[in-house]
DNA sequence: TTATTTACGTCAACATAGCTGACATAAATA
DNA sequence: TATTTATGTCAGCTATGTTGACGTAAATAA
């Protein structure tokens, strides 16, 4: 059934009844930071659609994306460390990494001290497509910082990191920092 | 099959065949700004969690979240036009707003000008659902903002909408950007 | 040694949220 | 009158998440 503007529509009958359309946006008078709740919303919306055409050429899927991702920042990390930083089940990590191993982006090594671990590292492949994928993300990031000034960026890294859960940054400190020479080896000894 | 990290592994082989694991995490050396990317995984991951726990409860998901908070924002706008901006199809904008239309959160007027438009507006119910839906988010963001310099809220404004593809950066204008007094009425008039 | 716990894999069933394609209807417009 | 537009709807498919149950090998505790 359709509220006809005849019927109960409000602008006419100004009854203000239980399910009465209610006709004024919703602002920020109430205290809540609308611009930044939208901000995000699009700049991420964007932010994703870059690798979703690239990943679609794979058959591929945004999945497929978080895990080839940080298998290339953390080569070695175990199964159990992944599921961590994803925050899904391993049932739902199975199907995305089973494709991986099948088309070669990921292997897996038995863990020496631990046997019952599978070390996670990309090939050449994997890494190949992990670049990829974070070439267009970059190229976006450093067009929007050319619209701010020189030091802002940090004020942004600050931000953004303030909206990660206090018990959960640990998991960004983890990863490599450096645009520095390279360390070579495992990202964590085994 | 696993790689045994005797078999073809490269810390003892040291062949560097076609699968073989790359041990060197992926670092900004190729000019790919890592942190930002992440920071914003991250910082996305968890500012969605906040208003899940409160959805679930409703037996709601996100897609009922972004459609009954630009309803709110946009009070009047057409079935198209919020197409046009969650960039969904309608067959699958169909299941979240029928839910919604039916558990009364949002009501539908025929259009006076046009009648074949729907125009979508909140009931008080679907107002009091997107405020309590932002409320966590907004003060995520502002416990955030506590950790940079006064003044650096506009540069994160405006790397956010940096991030926005141009030619869909009019949908954020669109979106009503006052504190101030309240202009009731249609957020646009049909 | 034996028992328990841990790391991982897998099967089955299910839910959500997106998609394409096809078709219908009412209203606006040419 | 014919066509286009705004919307709705049916059917089926895909991707990605979930829970629960069970199995196996290896590490660890008793």
């Amino acid at each position: 059934m359709i509220h006809s503007s005849g019927a109960t529509g409000k602008t006419e009958d100004s009854a203000s009844s239980e399910n009465a359309p209610v006709n004024d946006p919703m602002t920020g008078e109430n205290g809540i930071d609308f611009p930044i709740i939208e901000l995000l919303f699009f700049a991420y919306r964007d932010f994703t659609s870059d690798p979703d055409q690239i990943l679609a050429q794979y058959g591929f899927g945004r999945a497929h994306h978080r895990v080839v991702h940080f298998v290339n920042r953390m080569p070695g990390l175990t199964v159990a460390e992944l599921l961590d930083v994803l925050q899904i089940t391993k049932q739902s990590l199975a199907r995305v990494l089973k494709q991986l191993l099948d088309t070669g982006h990921i292997v897996q090594v038995q863990g020496r001290q631990d046997r019952r671990q599978r070390k996670l590292y990309p090939t050449p492949k994997g890494r190949a497509l992990s670049l990829a994928l974070a070439a267009p993300q970059s190229r976006r990031i450093a067009k929007a910082l050319r619209d701010v000034e020189q030091g802002d960026r940090q004020a942004i890294e600050r931000f953004l990191r303030g909206m990660v859960n206090p018990e959960l940054r640990a998991q960004i400190d983890k990863l490599p920092h450096g645009n520095r020479a390279k360390d070579n080896g495992d990202y964590r000894d085994g």
